[in-house]
RNA sequence: AGGCAGGUGGCCGAGUGGUCGAAGGCGCACGACUGGAACUCGUGUAGGGUGAAUAGCCCUCGAGGGUUCGAAUCCCUUCCUGCCUGCCA
């Protein structure tokens, strides 16, 4: 959530900001409408709270005394009376900022480039280059054929469509992709976690996936439980409703765990293949960082990411993420895309935010500053997408007669 | 899943209708004592909202609702923990 105090000292300012994440000046002008109507009415309510407490203290005073109470009765019975209308007047002007303001995306950095979509977005570098076929590469979907290594059919069978199931060696390295992830990770410094694959409405609250993107989870049925989107929510949660000590910062971590959503927006694209599925395997890296240090903490983690794909030997390119093409809670984004020859184009592996005190805000997480508490940043990284990644490899590793290569560094993982 | 017992500050723990955001202890921080340390003594030590405020005021004793002039304390719902039974990897 963003800082409605600052919204509302710095209105211009913060508004021209949000424009370039699309938000309506409207939006924002209603926002600070309720903001300020909250404010008021909950400063009448408290006032007749204080009166209402005060003599009630009286009350109790009186009759240890022995004192008649009738009329002091019957004047704490009116001011009750008259707090309900208040009572109401604070409840709903509440529950309407909170409506509207849990719907407000992250400010983005002022350095981010300015774009509307995609095709905005800025490349910073590229790393290695892409090999050279002396024959026509493959897509992966049919050197997964080739191979037996991906079964469409029958993971559409076991669930529905968008779903599939690994083969043999696919099977094999998907595995060893996640081992030679973690591994690395925590040679960083990352801690390995083993989390919840499902988890409740108020962690996906902090993490900014509820209430507004309640169409792309899956949610179990009966219980206040969805499927995880990505390790992002558990692992930025893990601290949920925390005061760490400053010098436990910065937290990070690390953990493998599938992924699923309902692509709720993307009927129609990349229905191929692999590329887009309800459920995806993802190593994420996750921090908790002073907000002094976060812009460090994220070059790290773009920087591993990076190097994780360098290690397999995979070209690809760095990229920031314009104003438009940002996400709900980022701040800032890094995407790192790998070249897919079989497609002929880049195609995003890892995704790297910095959501600064958008989630700790909404998460209550914070660290003593001092005396003081204040909110952290949150940070969190793909290292890397599993099933993207075994594409990648596929069509970068690929033989003249549909075989595939393993690359070196997962050699002991096989 | 059923039965019983519980959820109070960083931790332990008292509190069964008012003077309780809360005794006492531990831990932690600062100060005194010391050559330095331990011990001892003193002081301080929950979170959030509003405010310029380290002032007042409001909210929070798992969460939500209710009864009452007044709720940590009574009632309802719900979540969680422990033990027993059932089930299961």
């Amino acid at each position: 959530m963003i800082d409605l105090k600052y919204l509302q000292n710095n209105f211009e300012e913060a508004s021209a900001r949000l424009q370039k994440k699309g938000v309506e000046s409207e939006t924002l002008e209603r926002l600070k409408t309720l903001f300020a109507e909250l404010k008021d009415a909950n400063a009448q309510l408290e006032a007749a709270k204080a009166e209402q407490n005060s003599m009630s203290k009286l009350f109790g005073q009186y009759k240890r005394e022995g004192k008649d109470v009738t009329e002091l009765k019957s004047k704490v019975d009116a001011n009750k009376e008259a707090m309900v209308p208040l009572q109401e007047r604070a409840r709903e002007a509440e529950a309407a900022l909170y409506e509207l303001a849990l719907a407000i995306p992250n400010f983005p950095d002022e350095d981010v480039p300015v774009g509307a979509d995609e095709e905005d977005n800025v490349e910073l570098r590229r790393v290695l280059e892409p090999r050279s076929f002396d024959f026509e590469p493959l897509e992966h979907w049919a050197l997964a054929e080739k191979n037996g290594w991906i079964d469409f059919e029958r993971g559409v069978k076991l669930a529905k469509s968008r779903f599939a199931v690994l083969r043999g060696d696919a099977a094999r390295l998907e595995r060893a992709l996640i081992n030679f992830f973690l591994d690395t990770n925590r040679q960083k410094g990352f801690e390995e976690l083993c989390v919840p694959f499902m988890n409740n409405a108020q962690m996906l609250q902090g993490t900014g996936q509820l209430p507004k993107f309640e169409d792309d989870l899956f949610k179990i049925e009966d219980e206040d439980l969805y499927l995880i989107p990505t390790a992002e929510v558990p692992l930025t949660n893990m601290y949920h409703d925390e005061i760490l000590p400053e010098k436990e910062l910065p937290v990070l971590m690390t953990g493998y765990t599938p992924c699923f959503r309902k692509e709720a927006g993307s009927a129609g694209r990349d229905t191929r293949g692999m590329i887009r599925q309800h459920q995806f395997d993802k190593v994420e890296m996750v921090a908790i960082a002073h907000p002094d240090k976060s812009d460090e903490v994220f070059e790290m983690m773009v920087e591993n990411a990076s190097d994780i794909l360098t290690a397999l030997g995979l070209p690809h390119r760095v990229v920031e993420l314009c104003t438009g093409d940002l996400g709900f809670s980022a701040a800032r984004t890094i995407d790192l895309e790998v070249w897919l020859p079989g497609q002929n184009k880049y195609r995003e592996i890892s995704s790297i935010s910095n959501t600064r005190d958008f989630q700790a805000r909404r998460a209550k997480i914070r660290f003593k500053d001092g005396k003081k508490n204040r909110l952290v940043h949150t940070l969190n990284g793909s290292a890397l997408a599993v099933g993207r990644t075994l594409i990648a490899i596929m069509e970068n590793y690929q033989n003249a007669d549909g075989s595939i290569e393993i690359p070196e560094v997962l050699k002991r993982y096989m």
